[in-house]
DNA sequence: TTGAAAGCGCTAACAG
DNA sequence: CTGTTAGCGCTTTCAA
């Protein structure tokens, strides 16, 4: 693998030169330029970046880790970080952190952090506190659901407001009773699934009604094949409900299958709105009604303020909650 | 950030002590060891991997190149190989290309593969002529479903033989007009497209039976949408076809959404296979029929050949083709 | 068991 | 316009 020294050695000029030819620099002269350039063709230069990183400080490149990438809200998130980071020139890698403590204090370690520039962190396995802990200075923005230490940038989704209107929109097209299938029934639950429960039952107290405590339905995790089973043992239970306000599209999805396997009809039977908006939902049969979380305003809002971190200017740090908006599509009468 | 110089100085021995301590190697006295801990602990020491890269040229990072990761199939890659990686005790990072060229050979340049240990490249963008061209000589393993040099290693997908089984079983189900949705008219596509329309032709062959060319049916593209407007148009159009395989799954899921705008009911009407088996293919309504890739299979042979590469010893390129399987549910008969 | 020296490949700063 | 010097933080090598 050719360096500097040997472009050098090749063109007949020091390695000063060639490196300004490499990245462009004004102050050379056209034939030296060219006599370098081809020499870097004819041995295939290409620079080494972890040589340029430890000497420039910066790599170019910044981190989104992520629970996983098969988590579809989490795979959408990454490529609009992808797309959103092309203008920018810098580059994009993921790392899955797994949805554990450890994954997410791996991914923070000043090892790792030192081959980044930035780091977009989402946070679910860690608590507020460990978060706290933590005395980085490296430039990170946390993502995610729960609260997080005031003293980092945190961006985070509008998940009462977006579980109230789910819930509302259910209760205006005529369901009288509307489960949660991902809630808690625990009041001090500050996380993702705490705050759409409070929705849910914020939609319930603007009509006047008190929710049954009873339509707060598991799981905890929030994959497909264990809403299905939830909901067939609603049904099996005798629950008496006629909407599902489902924490996450792909609960929304197991909780359909589930009631398709116990032969009740969406939206006929029981009418379903979900959250997150995936792109498959729209393409489900019916189309899914759900919570559209605008991923584009989360990634615009997290860079923004990556931005702001790299760039150095010392600053307060911001809490945001990014707004969502209904989609009302076949799952709902 | 403190280095190993401050916690030498701050010890009182030298960086080597330091480096050995830090490192773990064995001989360094306990004294010497815990009075350097000591120092490593109360500075925050960590080490700068970037610098350890450069000095030991590896990183302990193997990176993984796909198109998307909101691509499901890719995600579920993706995730996989994470999986597979734990055990190994090295780093994933993940690296969107694109579906390009561009991205593809940037990922590729020698630049960035310096950042890693070695290389796994689902290839999409770039043509066989161009990935021979590369004379790289890092570790790097080629995924995808397309001819590749017989120089570099290479992991494919039995796509001609799931296309054949899929469209065999619909055969068997009773259609008798199958349309390929996302396949090609020309004999001369040697990707992906070409080799799943060979296998629809396969199929066709085995029972004595001349496909209609008119049930070839765009895009070349593999959207949801798109492929919802392909299965319209084609009932529009008044096309005669009691079947669909469908060239990945997220087409049938666009395809099954088109045909239920037109008010045609699948199975009944039509059946549909797709190819993938995403995890969301299970719990749609019905259940998608479509082929298991085996994607750990796929994994666990590219991981076996990236070791084979990373552990430096020479050995002739393998090209493997991995089996994959039918798997029946609710969109066939 | 410990340390000094050298250098991985690159670029900032300055000199010519 | 071009080159020299120095050093980013680490580890390999060899000497003490």
């Amino acid at each position: 693998m050719p360096t500097l020294k040997d472009v050098a050695k090749a063109s007949g000029v020091s390695v000063m030169t060639v490196s300004n030819v490499v990245n462009g620099r004004p102050r050379v002269s056209e034939a030296t330029r060219q006599r370098v350039l081809a020499a870097v063709e004819e041995l295939g230069y290409q620079v080494n970046l972890t040589a340029r990183s430890l000497r420039a400080g910066r790599s170019g490149t910044i981190a989104l880790s992520i629970p996983r990438v098969d988590h579809p809200y989490f795979a959408e998130l990454a490529a609009a970080v992808t797309d959103a980071l092309q203008a920018s020139g810098r580059h994009l890698v993921v790392e899955q952190t797994g949805a554990s403590r450890e994954g997410e204090l791996s991914a923070l370690s000043q090892a790792r952090l030192q081959m980044y520039d930035g780091v977009l962190l989402s946070v679910v396995g860690l608590k507020e506190s460990e978060v706290a802990r933590l005395h980085s200075d490296m430039p990170l923005v946390l993502l995610g659901e729960k609260p997080m230490p005031l003293e980092r940038d945190h961006v985070m989704l509008g998940n009462r407001e977006g579980a109230r209107l789910a819930t509302a929109h259910l209760i205006e097209r005529g369901a009288r009773r509307v489960a949660i299938v991902g809630g808690t029934p625990k009041s001090g639950n500050r996380g993702m699934v705490g705050m759409r429960t409070a929705g849910w039952r914020d939609a319930h107290a603007e009509v006047g009604l008190v929710p049954d405590e009873r339509l707060i339905l598991p799981p905890d995790h929030f994959a497909m094949a264990e809403s299905r089973a939830t909901a067939r043992a609603a049904v099996d239970a005798g629950l008496d409900f006629d909407g599902v306000f489902a924490v996450t599209d792909q609960v929304a999805i197991g909780v359909i299958a589930g009631l398709h396997d116990r032969g009740l009809r969406v939206p006929d039977d029981v009418q379903v709105v979900g959250f997150d908006d995936l792109d498959v939902s729209e393409h489900l049969v019916p189309g899914l009604t759900t919570i559209d979380p605008r991923v584009d305003l989360v990634v615009a809002e997290s860079l923004r303020l990556l931005e702001g971190r790299m760039s150095g200017v010392e600053s307060a740090a911001e809490h945001i909650v990014t707004p969502v908006r209904l989609v009302v599509r076949g799952t709902t009468r």
